[in-house]
DNA sequence: CTCTATGCAAAGCTTTTGCACGTTA
DNA sequence: TAACGTGCAAAAGCTTTGCATAGAG
């Protein structure tokens, strides 16, 4: 099934509407590589319709979290970042405190960790919404 | 070494001057349980010194963050914590989403996290700026 | 006595909200 | 044709900044 159906169908389980705006911003974040912010979604969507305004953005991206279609990111900036993992398991991202890149780290090194958490706290982490900061090997390379 | 006493000297290195007002924060920093907001700081300290401006609070963290006397923690909601660690190790933090109490982690648990991520990604890990969102116990009882 | 720090007020930035008008199913 | 969605404008919330004055060393 492709992403918009999914979307539409989710949509329909709550009698929302798939609309020609919120095609777009699907389309949009499918056809990007890695995380981007509210903002960079608003460049790309005002090239195509800019009548689009920035909250129609946020409040689509909001219904698309909520349907797991795309995964939020926290990052250093003030601003969010948002992925689209489509029928991908949602991962971990590592964000470079000196250039900003974002990397992806394997779901599998988090395995002990959560199950140690678990025991320990009853705290059950969601992987999927958080960044680890850190420094890059290019950057450790440049200091 | 007594905290200000650190701070004083870390300023001096800078050609920075230790005021009453950074001393005020410190103070009341260092008499918190676990991370507290920018504001909590503010409310705090206007208790004790009605003139102190938000700016000042600002200001006097970020000095306190590069030294590592301080150490800034996100959160779900959209402003910064920080805590007070002093001389200690800095520790990583999990927020829950739901009543956005912070806990503690145990350190020793992201030691082999740490060594596999350097040794996959070259990525090096800054765990004292890192936060684990998830589900704690209390409230996944309550669901 | 010099250079830094503060308070004040205003602006910045991301995100949210209220409302009248369009649009979808 | 009844909800629902959108654009617009304004506000909210946290944080930063410019500037004149006050204060530390």
């Amino acid at each position: 099934m492709s992403c918009e159906q999914l979307f539409r169908e989710q949509l329909g389980k709550k009698g929302l509407r798939l609309t020609s705006q919120r095609k777009l911003v699907l389309e949009i974040l499918h056809h990007q590589e890695g995380p981007v912010s509210a903002e960079m979604v608003y460049d790309s969507v005002h090239q195509l319709d800019p009548q689009l305004d920035r909250s129609t953005i946020y409040r689509t991206l909001d219904l698309l979290k909520e349907f797991g279609i795309v995964q939020q990111i926290q990052s250093n900036d003030r601003s969010s970042y948002y992925e689209h993992t489509g029928t991908d398991q949602p991962h971990v991202h590592m964000v470079c405190q000196k250039c900003g890149k974002i990397f992806i780290a394997d779901q599998k090194l988090f395995e002990k960790l959560q199950k140690s958490l678990e025991k320990q706290l009853g705290f059950i982490p969601d992987w999927s919404q958080m960044t680890i900061p850190g420094i890059c090997e290019t950057c450790r390379q440049q200091a």
